[in-house]
RNA sequence: GCCGGGGUAGCCGAGCUGGCACAGGCGGCGCACUCAAAAUGCGUUGGGGCAACCCCCCGUGCGGGUUCGAAUCCCGCCCCCGGCACCA
């Protein structure tokens, strides 16, 4: 072989992308015989050229789509683009570009790069959300949900992002922050669209435990933004007026503790206890104050708890004593009814909240263990369960016990009901921006709100519009697009002018996949019941309460329309860590980014993807270093030096096979199950790749060890057999090269059968057991393999000389004998 | 505070359901090839003790426990990452 000769990826790789395209690889249709996979990677954001971070996500995908297919599957494989939103239109604002012609410059790009990688996608079914044949069933999906109830209209204090001069769901609000620019969310009182998740929140719930697929942190992050509490409502009636306050309590066992009534400033009551009131003044400068502040600060634990007594008073219904009515803002509006009952022994709030008002303070659960609770001495309030005390009719029972009894009085008596509470809240739709899916709605002065009708969609986006932000829907400004006939009447009326939240689109995108050019709806449900659901789906943890969320919402509405066969679209779900650059994530404005495209140039595809896979696990993050992918581009070359210098080994006649051939086979095969292991269940490709690593270093081993002329033929050409097949997720151009061209097979490796691996192959003449005294290792025994006699095995074990040694002569108490593992003799 | 996930060489990481701790890579050191270098191939690489091989001791965040045997199981801590959090 020619040293000098080296692997040229950079004319490789391309000349087989071309290949596959035009032999159509990685295109499919339905196929009843074969079972499908349907494996599919979160669709990116087109806001600029994708950089490691994010093509880790597709490499890791494609890896998984090529075993896949190797192991006779139908695999669906798409992509497309989640192409409506702010960045386009910030972008476009910036630079005087349209937001269409910015983003389909950047799909350009991406798309390019995607092939650059050599990701294995059914290129004819790429959907981008902003086009028309797509928004028009985004539209069609606001309709059914209008249809079923569960897109509604209201007049609400929302979530308003000054900086994006928009409105934002709570999912997009993080630590009182746009998820998006960061800046601090305000609210404003405004009329918006909703979806109602919240009628889903106990399915969305319990389903969770379907989903064994999915990392348990993401089912737990979900779990916590659901927050679904369990317990009462009840009504404490107040005294001289005819209204009653309603509060919600998981809590109903410590009722008798309760020593104030706590309203939100925001509290609808409240102008009602205003009236004639003495001290309206101070409390109406109280609310004003709490109402000026921000959520972060409002919901800082640190600050005192503040609030200001209205004189008035309820009534406890339990127990009819009277209560005083006070005002705090801790109290929140958006949560149960915007009261809480404070029972300041046994919440830590409601303490904190008695010790700055000095108002009574009264133990009424006795822990089960531990000290009594002395109200005169409490430095803090006791949550735990217990005994009900000083509770009257219900002293002395217990937990859950005392929870049921109470909340059965309460229901027998109509002082209230039992009730379900969740954190989670409807999801805000509505969006003051341009570059997003049209509400298809209509305003009548006659007939109200009038869904646009199916037939008329889409409600096309007009190109010319003026989309600088001034804190209104640009769409507004454009009186063609505001001028409408109302669809029931006929008569002049208004479009909505807002548009949807991004998230809708890709709430669904997933289904447009299985017929991406439908003009008969969303999708073919023939399509669905024989794609649907997806097998594998790779993405990033970031998405965990917003996209896998809300995705998960309108799987289950589409499943009660009877247009999916499952009430969940994902079956596994694997969370790709990010690429980090010096110790963050890359960003462009932090100027750590790394290109794909120059480590494609510089070290090639293949090189670029090995990198990514190898470094960690995939779920892990890990950072880029140069290093790394200078062994990795090692790598390829290693493995094409070895098939180029061992397919010219000559046929021969076959012959018995000696130690050195088995133990190449016995690597090679002992490789082979652990990489179909670690694809097959455990979606390692870094413990994968590292047995391929142990494959190859196997067989240079072997030539190290066999002089080339006496190779055995039959046993490489088994080797090479295997290792190209079992490379060709990982580095599919160099085994597409090395398969075709080197070894001269027909047709592409990416259409052959993963190999199995031989049993036989693995089974080892002797085997060497470890000898332990006490539990140290002290000697090796090597034994054939048949001896799995423990008696004989324990007699050669205790004839070893270290052992006699290390044994020194005490009392031998027993001998612990593993068969093929090792044997402890256990000494005094 | 509650919930989830982690902590193994110089670095990234293997180690499954208790059985040789550290596979594979990176980095380091050495050898071969070369006039030389690069590239490549091979060897070596946890710490300590010993002149030295053998060998011995220590070593998976910390402290206990279970077990013939623990990175792995149990109990109690510490630290890191992530989520939720004035949610009644």
């Amino acid at each position: 072989m020619d040293l000098e000769e080296r692997y040229d990826f950079a004319r490789t790789e391309p000349q087989w992308q071309r290949r596959w395209e035009a032999e159509r690889l990685y295109e499919v249709e339905e196929d009843r015989d074969r079972p499908k996979f349907y494996l599919l990677e979160m669709f990116p954001y087109p806001s600029g050229a994708l950089h490691m971070g994010h093509v880790r996500n597709y490499i890791i995908g494609d890896v998984l789509a090529r075993y896949r297919r190797m192991t006779g599957h139908n695999v669906l494989h798409p992509m497309g683009y989640d192409a409506f939103g702010l960045p386009a239109e910030n972008a476009a604002i910036l630079r005087g570009v349209h937001p269409a012609d910015w983003t389909y410059d950047i799909i350009r790009t991406i798309r390019r790069q995607l092939k650059m990688l050599g990701i294995s996608y059914d290129w004819r079914r790429e959907v981008a959300s902003c086009h028309p044949g797509y928004y028009r069933w985004t539209q069609w999906m606001f309709l059914l949900l209008h249809r079923r109830g569960l897109a509604y209209r209201k007049l609400a204090p929302v979530n308003w992002c000054p900086q994006c001069s928009t409105v934002l769901a709570n999912e997009q609000v993080e630590d009182g922050c746009c998820w998006r620019c960061h800046s601090v969310v305000g609210k404003r009182e405004l009329e918006q669209w909703f979806f109602r998740i919240t009628a889903y929140a106990d399915r969305l719930l319990e389903d969770l435990d379907l989903l064994e697929g999915w990392p348990e942190r993401v089912r737990t992050m979900q779990r916590n933004w659901i927050g679904r509490s369990e317990g009462v409502e009840i009504r404490f009636p107040v005294v001289g007026l005819d209204a009653a306050l309603t509060v919600f309590t998981t809590r109903q066992d410590t009722v008798f503790g309760v020593t104030f009534m706590a309203l939100a400033p925001e509290h609808p009551l409240l102008p009602r206890l205003l009236e004639g009131n003495g001290r309206a003044a101070e409390i109406r400068e109280y609310i004003e104050k709490a109402r000026k502040m921000t959520e972060i600060d409002r919901a800082s634990t640190a600050r005192e708890k503040t609030g200001v007594f209205t004189g008035h008073y309820c009534t406890n219904p339990l127990s009819g004593e009277k209560i005083p009515i006070w005002v705090a803002d801790y109290v929140l509006m958006e949560y149960g009814s915007g009261a809480v009952m404070g029972v300041p022994a046994h919440d830590q709030r409601d303490f904190e909240f008695v010790r700055t008002h000095r108002l009574p303070l009264r133990v009424v659960v006795q822990p089960q263990d531990g000290p009594e609770l002395d109200p005169a001495t409490m430095v803090e309030a006791s949550p735990a369960y217990g005994r009900m005390v000083n509770s009257g009719q219900f002293d002395g029972l217990c937990g859950e016990d005392a929870l049921r009894r109470v909340a059965d009085y309460i229901e027998e008596h109509g002082l209230g009901r039992r009730a379900v509470h969740y954190r989670l809240r409807d999801w805000l739709i509505s969006r003051q921006r341009y570059w997003g899916a049209p509400i298809p709605v209509i305003y009548c002065s006659g007939c109200g709100v009038v869904p646009v009708p199916e037939n008329a969609l889409p409600v096309l986006l007009p190109p010319e519009v003026d989309f600088q932000p001034k804190g209104m829907s640009p769409l507004a400004a454009c009186p063609e697009f505001v001028a409408a006939y109302c669809p029931s009447c006929g008569g002049q009326a208004r479009r909505e002018t807002d548009t949807m939240d991004t998230f809708v689109c890709s709430s669904w995108y997933f289904l447009r996949y299985l017929s991406p050019r439908y003009e008969g709806g969303p999708f073919r449900t023939e399509a669905a019941a024989y794609w649907f659901p997806v097998d594998q789906y790779v993405g990033g943890i970031e998405h965990a309460v917003l996209h896998l969320l809300y995705a998960r919402f309108f799987t289950k509405v589409l499943y009660d329309e009877g247009m999916v066969p499952h009430p969940e679209p994902f079956r596994r779900l694997l969370t790709q860590g990010m690429v980090l650059k010096d110790g963050s994530a890359m960003s462009k404005s932090r100027g750590n980014v790394v290109s794909p495209d120059d480590m494609v140039r510089r070290y090639g595809a293949d090189a670029t993807r090995l990198t990514t896979l190898f470094a960690a696990p995939p779920e892990k993050d890990f950072e880029w270093t140069d290093q790394g992918i200078e062994g990795a581009a090692r790598f390829v070359a290693r493995v094409w030096r070895l098939v180029r210098a061992w397919k010219t080994i000559p046929g021969g006649p076959p012959r018995p096979p000696a130690e050195a051939e088995r133990d190449l086979r016995r690597a090679l095969h002992a490789s082979l199950r652990r990489i179909t292991c670690d694809l097959e269940e455990r979606q390692q490709m870094n413990t994968a790749l590292a047995a391929a690593m142990e494959m190859v270093n196997a067989a240079y081993a072997y030539r190290e060890r066999v002089q080339p002329q006496d190779h055995d033929p039959a046993v490489v050409a088994e080797f090479l057999d295997i290792l190209v097949r079992v490379i060709a997720p990982f580095l599919p151009h160099l085994a597409e090269e090395l398969w075709r061209t080197e070894l001269g097979r027909t047709g592409s490796v990416h259409c052959q059968p993963w190999p199995a691996w031989d049993r036989g192959a693995l089974e080892a003449d002797e085997v060497t057991l470890v000898v332990q005294v006490n539990g140290r290792v002290r000697d090796r025994l090597t034994l054939p393999a048949d001896v799995t006699d423990g008696e004989s095995i324990r007699l050669r074990a205790l004839e070893l000389d270290r052992v006699k040694q290390a044994v020194g002569g005490r009392r031998v108490a027993r001998v612990v004998v593993v068969p093929g593992r090792l044997v402890n003799v256990v000494v005094e």
